[in-house]
DNA sequence: GCCAACGTTGGC
DNA sequence: GCCAACGTTGGC
């Protein structure tokens, strides 16, 4: 079975691409939704692709690639009162919330934009470009990801 | 800044 | 268990 490919949304006012590039190698911290955890702590492998993407800003899309760098591990950030992604349901005992770390691969010269896969008619089976689509974590599949690394990344 | 879509909470 | 109210996400 083939490793499954993902795409993970960023606030670039909170946590850009250039962030992740200068340091490397970052945990995941701070995903607060159910369905998204799941994902990291059933699905996602050390070794998996990423797309990262850009949202909440000028020109929405994918802006680099990383790769899934550790098992989901409980996101202790949860942990601290004094952290914006506090939560005082998870306990070391008892964590609710679970993170990756991410690895930095590259950079895109240019962002591939939401609007861009939104045109293209074969992705319209994509997560990211239906209506509402909220999740900051969601599997893409390996067709999709390999078209789109084909057709607009070099 | 607006607001549609969605997820969560809590009263009943 | 239902569902209205509320808070958040994120495109535009």
């Amino acid at each position: 079975m083939t490793a499954q490919k993902w795409l993970m949304k960023t606030e670039p006012t909170t946590y850009s691409i250039d962030d992740l590039a200068r340091q490397g190698v970052t945990p995941w911290e701070g995903v607060r939704n159910y369905q998204a955890r799941n994902f990291m702590r059933d699905s996602m492998h050390v070794g998996d692709a990423v797309f990262l993407y850009h949202s909440n800003t000028s020109i929405p899309g994918i802006v680099g690639l990383g790769e899934v760098a550790s098992e989901a591990y409980p996101d202790y950030f949860a942990w601290d009162p004094d952290s914006k992604y506090w939560d005082p349901r998870s306990t070391p005992e008892n964590p609710v919330w679970y993170m990756v770390d991410i690895q930095f691969h590259r950079k895109l010269p240019s962002v591939v934009s939401l609007h861009t896969l939104k045109k293209d008619a074969r992705l319209n089976g994509m997560m990211v470009v239906q209506k509402g689509s909220r999740l900051s974590v969601q599997p893409v599949t390996p067709d999709d990801f390999e078209y789109i690394m084909e057709r607009y990344i070099v």
